[in-house]
DNA sequence: TCCTTGACTCAGA
DNA sequence: CTCTGAGCCAAGG
């Protein structure tokens, strides 16, 4: 399968489990968009912020599809409030957050002002 | 080797 | 609110 890694982090296993570490602070009912779970990461040393913001999101993408069974993918959704899933998987998320209690308009998308996670803590 | 396509986001029209 | 295009890197056809 192609591996849209992007560059890989520094330490690409560990950039991964931190990532799982936030996807499973994410409540229940409530979704996380990859930019935000990106904002939540540590900067990798020597590395700006500023790169770090382009290619973060890309590294949570890559993560999340290697994602371990007990880390609640489907809370994670792209920026516009949509699945980034095709296929079986997309309606697979749907189903799973719609029976978490997230609500999706007649294209298939979540608001985040209702439905966006605000973050761990704050 | 060139071109397309990724679990993406943001700014601009 | 919706639609485009640019930015970034790698793998596959």
């Amino acid at each position: 399968m192609m591996k849209p890694r992007f560059t890989s982090p520094p330490d690409p296993q560990g950039f991964r489990i931190h990532v799982w570490e936030v996807v499973r602070m994410i409540p229940l009912g409530k979704v996380a968009t990859y930019g935000q779970i990106a904002a939540l990461l540590p900067v990798p040393p020597g590395m700006s912020a500023q790169d770090f913001r382009a290619f973060a999101p890309r590294w949570v993408g890559g993560a999340m599809a290697a994602c371990p069974a007990d880390v609640p993918w489907q809370r994670v959704i792209n920026a516009q409030g949509k699945s980034s899933l095709k296929g079986a998987d997309q309606s697979r998320q749907q189903e799973l957050l719609e029976a978490e209690g997230v609500e999706f308009d007649d294209r298939q998308r979540v608001d985040l002002k209702r439905f966006g996670w605000n973050g761990p803590e704050k």
